[in-house]
DNA sequence: GCAAAAGTGTTACCGGTACACCCATGC
DNA sequence: GCATGGGTGTACCGGTAACACTTTTGC
């Protein structure tokens, strides 16, 4: 049984994407403020985030908050960068924000950043009480967030991205079965670069972890593409490491 | 002026790199706990490292952390993870020396991993009161350490190997002005793998950004090398970003 | 003159890149 | 039969890997 006594000082954030087949998203909820009249004083978007319990494993505590907010087990999570300036908080409208929620939270507090990829074919947002909502990834320049969301965002874009160069990764945004051009667009939408189809299927082509299976696609109106599904194992053991430059 | 009041929860470790020119090594603290009748209890390594204040930055506490070690300024330091699990502390001996410390910090520690690369030549390690010692880190795994700072230190290690895949790091571990030999032997100890003489120099020719310089090697009883500056202007200006696989 | 490390050239292979056309299906 | 995306081959080039000998210096 876990205590429910919080840690004062630290909480998780969740950087959690999404890909449509087209696009890559970021999961955000809305964060809205009303007067007494009904009028909107603040309005804007928030990654998902807690506090930690006293007694829970920091990993474990930002896999129950997506567990939460899904639904989904199995959800692939990486911690990416922890961050602690003193001035995370805006005087502004972030404080005003506190006052209302009169949290007692509102002193200096140290957040441990996550990133999760999640298909958005499988995440049927189960909002609750909450605003959610996916928002594509070119869209976040113009987006009003709170607090210091958008600078998380931005690195855990960029750490996605360095991970992306080591390791192939991204499946997870993925049907199990999936085209390649699927798999192309992906590539794309994660790099924000174009791919030449021709060449980008020979690469694939020479990977052992990329498994074609007999089956293909159905119910498109041309020519049917050809299923493959991403194998952990085989890459795990025929995985090798890159050198350097 | 800053706080004297820390945050209860929340610590920071380093993991200090160093080269001496042959291999990669690392800073460790003696700790060491004798009874009443001055027999040994305790004995073994830690990192360094601090909790930090409740106004004070996280990166500036790191930072601070490690000027007052090595009295160096512009340090490359690099946080590379955030350690939360709840069994960081051992039951037998790291709970005997808090007690011993009678710290009242006894209670759930997230710590925050940074790692920097130090010259060795630049650190005339300031000992102080405590004992402070550079290990080859082929020594590591037979060291008796201290917490779970065993785990932080390979953390650090590869996450600092991943960190050279993506771009030229690691100069700070060598003089301003170094050989090309030298060069060689600090990526051979990162990434624990030999490399091939001649078509390592040809693969650095190419790379403008390290820049050859009129000088030479002198004092050596063989062919003087000449020596090259790292230059991370000329790097920023010419870097190109790789693409996936 | 000898020990010690510096420095260099050639060849074979592989992977990357650039590029344009035919194919299967639904409607 | 036409629109839609699926799927392929070839030529060139640059990078990587494997390999052994000559050069410069201090002593």
């Amino acid at each position: 049984m876990l205590s429910h006594k919080i840690l004062p000082n630290i909480s998780i954030d969740c950087v959690i994407f999404g890909f449509d087949s087209e696009k890559l998203n970021v999961l955000l909820v809305e964060r809205e403020l009303l007067d007494e009249k009904g009028n909107v004083i603040i309005k804007d978007y928030t990654l998902t985030g807690y506090h930690i319990l006293e007694d829970e494993d920091l990993n474990n505590s930002a896999y129950n908050i997506l567990k939460n907010l899904t639904g989904l087990d199995n959800i692939y999570l990486e911690q990416f960068y922890t961050f602690g300036s003193i001035d995370r908080i805006d005087e502004g409208k972030d404080r005003l924000w506190q006052q209302h929620l009169n949290l007692g939270f509102s002193e200096r507090i140290i957040s441990v950043g996550y990133y999760s990829l999640i298909n958005n074919d499988k995440v049927a947002v189960s909002s609750k009480d909450r605003k959610i909502q996916w928002f594509p990834i070119d869209s976040i320049p113009l987006l009003d967030m709170a607090f210091d969301h958008k600078q998380i965002f931005y690195k855990a874009l960029d750490a996605l991205q360095n991970k992306m160069k080591l390791e192939p990764i991204g499946f997870e945004l993925l049907p199990d079965k999936f085209t390649l051009t699927q798999l192309q667009k992906l590539f794309e939408s994660l790099s924000g670069l174009p791919i030449e189809k021709r060449n980008f299927r020979k690469k694939i082509a020479k990977l052992p972890y990329i498994v074609p299976l007999k089956e293909k696609q159905k119910g498109v109106s041309h020519k049917p593409a050809q299923l493959f599904l991403f194998s952990r194992e085989v890459y795990e053991k025929t995985r090798k490491e890159k050198s350097f430059f």
